[in-house]
DNA sequence: TGAAGCTACGTTATCGTTATCGTTCTTTCA
DNA sequence: TGAAAGAACGATAACGATAACGTAGCTTCA
């Protein structure tokens, strides 16, 4: 019990020598590959286990070629969205004897690339990109190498990748259309970074529902996915709040900056202006008014998008590309004449689209 | 651009062949150790690039038993607490060169034990374990193999691990003088898991300050600690809300999870019962009433964790334990003649203790 | 009884990199 | 002019694990 850090770990050759055997039964032994007598074999397990033998991954990864690790890359760890997806991974990957290497990239596209090129050089056998920023060329080019990659908001041709995607513009058709029903008609949509996929999708479904009752945006503002984008959107929405009458926001964080700022304005939420989030973070059911939002799914997220990966790693590419649904989770930052309850409400799409 | 899967990366034997020179070369060049003429150097950079040569990182290690990997260890992801802990120790590590891989363990010491195993097969060249929940005796075991090892929140002889500790007692004991100076009497502590370390030491603050005056806990009760711990506590302390009037919280996530059904019960916070958190997470600040709590450099703490891995990877253990003072951050959930104005207000413990 | 077949091992070679040492060729200066 | 020093590079071996093959000893049955 007197624990000195070991100057070097124990090896085979060490197992084999305190065994009396050759490394080659050791392995034998060690990976139940047959072949060893069951006196040897009990042998050998005392003395791996007496030397506290822990075999070398980086000598049998440079042997085999697979390193048992798969990488997920995320824009922002911090961002409430993507540690449940991080864990939904980590439920699927662990059991089935991987180990997951993730990534933070913090909304840095240069950083994206960079990682997806160290995740290469740890040679991983697969990775899941979440919302990746790299634009069309320059994310082809840094999967490319990889040997199986999934993809999450992000589409791109069915051979490079499999890909998971939140059917975003259908939840936020959903989120307006139940605004405009409600009278609303002075939209700004709230839109996160300029080079998200996502983004792009929800802003579609917003300009589709207006478009088809003859309504146009009366803002598009660009902020940072966060709840600091929120408060400086605020900045620049409350000397307007006369104007509008919903935001339409990006994510939760952004919804969530805004609220503070326009309840010290004396702007009133939902009354005077409504507020749609999306992701349903913790938080989001936690402020005063609670904020509505897209629910996404997002541990279930993760750990689809494993499954995906490891049946690519292992060469079944049955399951090429998946849509989740969001649920449209009406609280109390939009007008209602039925609020849902909280517990376990959820209004499935499908059904509020028409 | 035609990017198949290839089906073998490039090795060094390949990029030698391709400039027309010795592996040797090619290694000396691409690892700057000088011995290689500019023309031949000019060559075998070139070549590398043509190739898209990445060094197996596999057995670089293999050979120099260094995998300029490090591990961080956290109870739960998704707990805000910890991917900021993790950001911070990322943005020290990886500028000097190290992968950071993180590991999360649900709250459960078993898969404690067997991550810190993988860790170790990984051969990671040091660990940063947050809040380690195994018990001493196994978590001596667990972390004797590493290189390097620094403990967050949890205190261990110094020849075992650095450690970084935050100084929950003091900013418990502040908390809990502020409250007795405005009448409070009557004290629940609400306490995360059994098993942690930091958890006894907040305990140990409330517990000194109320002896202090002669009190006692009314209750001491347990939960996990998250949301859903404290929906589940405030189940137990609903019925018996005439018999408190304030509840110190493990964390953040159990003050914040007692607020709606205390609201729903109508008991009104702070007038009947204060309610104090820790972390200071940013839905703290969000809720309504905005929730007093202590809080802890989150990020500093990772990047301070991650040097102080570094140095003791190099050999230097300068800094064998660092102890960080919380602060107080009075918001509404206590009752206060001066309620802090939101915007970077501090009260830097040292003066809040009288 | 002896050839074939099987079991239980050991030997050798290999994965990709790189430290070490050796070789060749050039330069330098007594 | 020749010995010594240095620069530029190649050959070899090793890191630890294991696939492929070899071999000794035993069993089996014509």
């Amino acid at each position: 019990m007197d624990a000195k850090p070991p100057l070097r770990s124990p090896t085979v050759t060490d197992v084999a020598a305190a065994a009396g055997v050759s490394p080659m039964t050791v392995s034998r032994v060690l990976n139940g590959r047959g072949g060893a007598g069951e006196e040897t074999r009990q042998r050998v397990l005392e003395a791996a286990q007496a030397l506290n033998y822990r075999p070398n991954a980086f000598a049998q990864s440079l042997k085999s070629d697979r390193s048992n690790t798969v990488g997920i890359v995320v824009p922002d760890i911090v961002n409430p969205f993507f540690p449940e997806i991080i864990r939904g991974a980590e439920l699927v990957a662990r059991p089935a004897g991987y180990t997951l290497l993730s990534c933070n990239v913090v909304e840095d596209p240069e950083r994206e690339e960079e990682v997806l090129g160290t995740l290469l050089d740890r040679r991983v056998d697969g990775v899941i990109i979440c919302s990746a920023r790299l634009d069309e060329e320059r994310l082809l080019r840094a999967i490319a190498p990889h040997r199986a990659v999934v993809l999450i908001n992000r589409s791109v041709a069915k051979r490079y990748a499999g890909t998971i995607e939140v059917d975003y513009r259908a939840g936020v058709e959903a989120a307006v259309s139940s605004l405009i029903a409600q009278g609303r008609r002075r939209f700004v949509f709230a839109a996160g970074p300029a080079y998200s996929h996502g983004g792009r999708k929800r802003r579609e479904g917003v300009e589709a529902v207006l478009s088809r009752h003859g309504l146009a945006l009366v803002h598009d503002l660009s902020c940072t996915p966060d709840l600091q984008g929120g408060i400086e959107l605020a900045g620049k929405l409350v000397p307007r709040a006369g104007e509008i009458d919903a935001v339409i926001c990006y994510n939760d964080l952004i919804a969530l900056g805004l609220m503070k700022p326009f309840e010290t304005a004396g702007i009133s939420v939902p009354d005077q202006v409504a507020i749609v989030g999306c992701d349903d973070i913790p938080a989001a059911s936690l402020v005063t008014p609670p904020l509505t939002t897209l629910r996404i799914a997002k541990q279930d997220l993760g750990e689809m998008a494993m499954r995906m990966l490891l049946d690519r790693i292992a060469g079944r590419n049955a399951q090429q590309g998946i849509v989740i649904e969001p649920d449209l989770i009406l609280r109390s930052t939009t007008p209602s004449d039925l609020v849902q309850e909280e517990a376990g409400s959820k209004l499935e799409l499908a059904a509020a689209r028409i």
